[in-house]
Order: C-alpha cells, then structure tokens, then sequence
RNA sequence: AUGAGCGCUUUGCCA
C-alpha cells in the first residue's frame, strides 16, 4: 500500500493524474492516504472541481476523510473562488471536531481570503491558537488582494509588535498589496526595509512586485528604470 | 519498553 500511495503521488505530482487514478484502482483497497494523494493531485494541477468531485466519491464509495483531506478541499474551494463550497466544508469539519493545526487553520485562513471574504478570514486568524509566519502572510496577502493594503500594512506591523519574523514571501505579500492600493511611497520603503532592516535580500519576486507597483499607478518611466537598473535579469 | 519519524497537506508578481 505505501508503494501504491507513493506512485499515486508520484503520478498526481507530474500530472498524470490518469495514471494515477489508473495505479489508485489497481490498487486491493484505498486508504485515506491514498484518497487525499488523488485529490491533491488534482488540486496541484488546478483541476479543482475535479478534487471536489473526488470528495463527493470519497463519501460514496464510504471511505473517511481526514484534516488532511480537508486542507486540500479548502484549497480546491479557494482555487473555485466561491465561499459557499468552503463554507460548508468548514462546517462540516466544525462538527467532525478536527481541531485547527496550522496547515489547517491557515488553509481555511486562505480559503477565505481568496473567496473575498476577509471579516471570515480575520475571524479564522485571530481564533487561532498558534500562527506561524504562513498565518501572517495569508492574512496580509489576503487584505492586499482585496484591495486592502492599508490594513495589509497595520497587519505587518502588528505581526512585528507579535515579534514573528517575516520572511521573503511576507515582502512579496507587502508589496502586492501596495501596488493593488497605489501605495507607491509605502512599498518602496518596504523594499528598502526588507534587506536594510530585515535582512532578506530582493529576488526577482520583490523586483517583479516593484516594477508592477509603479506601472500600476502610471509611473511607466520608473518602472523602466527600475527594470534596467536591478540586479538581476527580467523573467 | 516508551515516544517520535518513515506514504497524503497550508502562504509568493503579472495574466
């Protein structure tokens, strides 16, 4: 069985989600392991309705699910954009009693936040016991996608008063959102922080959210200039 | 002997 599940996931991680679906039959009787190999093969390669309806199979065919399997269906359901799907899956581990670890709590986090439903996300965030350096970004990143980087900014400094350390993807959260808000000022003194303050040098990511920061607010002249005077080469 | 790990899982630009 650990061999089957690991070609299954091998087969779901190049995208030869057939074959894997193939090798998953093949197989004398499938786990909950293996179920959650299928569904997040299918997530991994965006086929998120295809994921969900794995899930409904999962229930047919009278197999469990576990937190695992509820990490990839609330990935699915941000990937769709609609938050009733996610909304009942949060329900429905609600009353299994699965208790939010932080793969968990910060999926259901993302989950809303893609959906646009930021008060649903904030409530998750702040209900959870633990966060990790992931909670702060999804959280940050999700107030900058809705086009709410002032408080995508309060949050970053919040998550400094909480002295949590943030990372190369905190700064590409940041700076997202200060384009998306026009906050053109704030985001070029974020890039500046980033390695003077704290250390982490710009990659392409920070380079490619600064020159889209000034074209989005019509600074085309200093986003050229920006584009051939940085260190690294374009993507 | 006890506990843990060994198969599945969460955040990154533009579009």
């Amino acid at each position: 069985l650990f061999v089957g599940s690991a070609l299954v996931n091998m087969y779901a991680e190049c995208n030869l989600l057939a074959d894997a679906r193939h090798c998953f039959n093949r197989l004398s009787f499938q786990d909950i392991p293996l179920w959650n190999a299928l569904v997040a093969g299918y997530v991994a390669c965006g086929d998120s309705q295809e994921a969900l309806k794995m899930y409904e199979l999962m229930h047919t065919a009278g197999a469990s699910s576990n937190e695992v399997t509820f990490v990839c269906i609330l990935k699915a359901c941000g990937s769709v954009g609609v938050s009733e799907k996610g909304q009942a899956a949060h329900t429905e581990l609600t009353q299994r009693g699965f208790t939010y670890n932080l793969y968990l709590g910060n999926a259901l986090l993302d989950m809303y936040a893609k959906c646009g439903s930021l008060s649903e996300a904030w409530e998750v965030f702040v209900s959870l016991e633990v966060r990790d350096v992931i909670s702060w970004n999804t959280i940050i990143k999700g107030y900058g996608a809705n086009h709410n980087g002032i408080v995508a900014v309060q949050v970053f400094e919040d998550m400094q008063k909480h002295r949590v350390q943030p990372d190369a993807i905190t700064f590409t959260c940041l700076l997202t959102a200060c384009s998306r808000s026009s906050l053109v000022i704030k985001g070029q003194e974020l890039f500046k922080s980033m390695s003077e303050e704290f250390g982490i040098e710009p990659s392409i990511h920070h380079y490619n959210c600064i020159i889209d920061l000034h074209a989005r607010s019509g600074r085309i002249h200093e986003a050229q200039k920006f584009l051939q005077t940085m260190p690294c080469s374009p993507s």
